[in-house]
DNA sequence: AATCCGGGGGC
DNA sequence: GCCCCAGGATT
């Protein structure tokens, strides 16, 4: 959870999941869709996935108990270097490194590395120096410890160093230029997607559609739409997507909204419906599965945070 | 080496 | 609004 992920973020998804799976066989044996709805607002869904995964082997190939080596961590899916490291140290006492956006800003500060972080120069850099700072009698503690020191102390923009423990030693604080450390590589702007949504209704019921589990919002719920054209808008676009898509025929078509969601490295704008559906089988088009909800039920499927804006837009307007 | 993959806390 | 977060997988 904590991967790319603030801790004040993941604390609640934290507690209500290891609430509803209290151990690894517990997780091992559960639903994957009970997994993702216990994910879902956290955002990159194919870490809970591989979390499921990961216990799955952790069931079959280690009686259940996670080992305590780096190459066998590593083996897990959605563990890498930082997260082998990060248990083999802070778990088993192992004197493994860890290097994670904290520590690679701290040490990029107290060693002097100017190049972009990015680069695989400089991260071999860090690798390097957290190894040999991990090499001690306590590198649990000490790995934590450099993880503290960067959220609290050497932070982004504003470092404290009148607070920081090591400041005597940084090449940054010496030079001057801490605030500026690390150099980041320019990150290109997000691309503009337009896109429509439909709350589509028969018989009361609405249509939710499960998106595939690879790719952007993986296995997660929605309601039914799809990408449009720049300049495409109005209810005959939205009639052909939902056509295209579902299979389904929709009529008396009615706009509720639209908004503005921003992703990482994307830009959406969707046009949000209402509509109801011609009699006719779904057939889907780009999703694994579909249901016919109750509206009111439709928020309880694992939804992301654009598909629950999606929704309650759809559901805002008396149309 | 590049690209993809979310969401929000904190400024 | 912008930056960046207890990264990993895929291509």
């Amino acid at each position: 959870m904590l991967q790319q992920t603030r801790v004040e973020a993941v604390i609640p998804y934290y507690e209500r999941f290891l609430a509803r799976f209290p151990d690894v066989g517990t997780l091992a044996s559960a639903d994957l869709d009970d997994v993702l709805s216990l994910w879902a607002g956290l955002g990159y869904y194919s870490r809970a996935r591989n979390l499921k995964r990961a216990a799955e082997q952790l069931v079959t190939r280690f009686a259940g108990r996670l080992p305590d080596g780096v190459e066998m961590l590593r083996e897990l899916p959605g563990v890498g270097r930082y997260t082998a490291g990060a248990i083999a140290s802070i778990a088993f006492d192992h004197p493994a490194p860890i290097v994670d956006g904290n520590v690679a800003r701290v040490l990029a500060r107290l060693v002097g590395l100017r190049e972009p972080i990015e680069s695989s120069a400089v991260k071999a850099r860090l690798w390097e120096e957290a190894e040999r700072l991990a090499d001690g009698p306590a590198p649990g503690d000490l790995n934590q410890a450099l993880m503290e020191l960067g959220a609290r102390i050497c932070i982004p923009r504003t470092p404290r160093c009148d607070l920081c423990p090591v400041s005597r030693f940084c090449d940054a604080r010496a030079v001057g230029d801490a605030a500026s450390l690390p150099v980041r590589a320019p990150k290109r702007a997000p691309k503009i997607v337009y896109a429509v949504a439909a709350l589509v209704l028969r018989g009361g019921k609405a249509l939710a559609v499960q998106r595939p589990a690879k790719g952007l919002l993986g296995g997660l719920w929605e309601l039914p739409g799809g990408e449009v054209g720049a300049r495409e808008r109005g209810a005959a676009v939205l009639a052909r997507v939902l056509r295209e898509r579902t299979g389904l025929g929709v009529a008396s078509i009615a706009r509720t909204g639209a908004f503005d969601y921003a992703f990482t490295h994307r830009a959406l704008r969707t046009a949000v419906y209402r509509c109801e559906a011609a009699s006719g089988r779904v057939r889907l088009d780009g999703w694994d599965r579909h249901r016919w909800v109750a509206p009111e039920s439709f928020a309880e499927l694992p939804l992301a945070a654009v598909s629950k804006r999606a929704l309650a837009i759809a559901c805002d307007s008396d149309g």
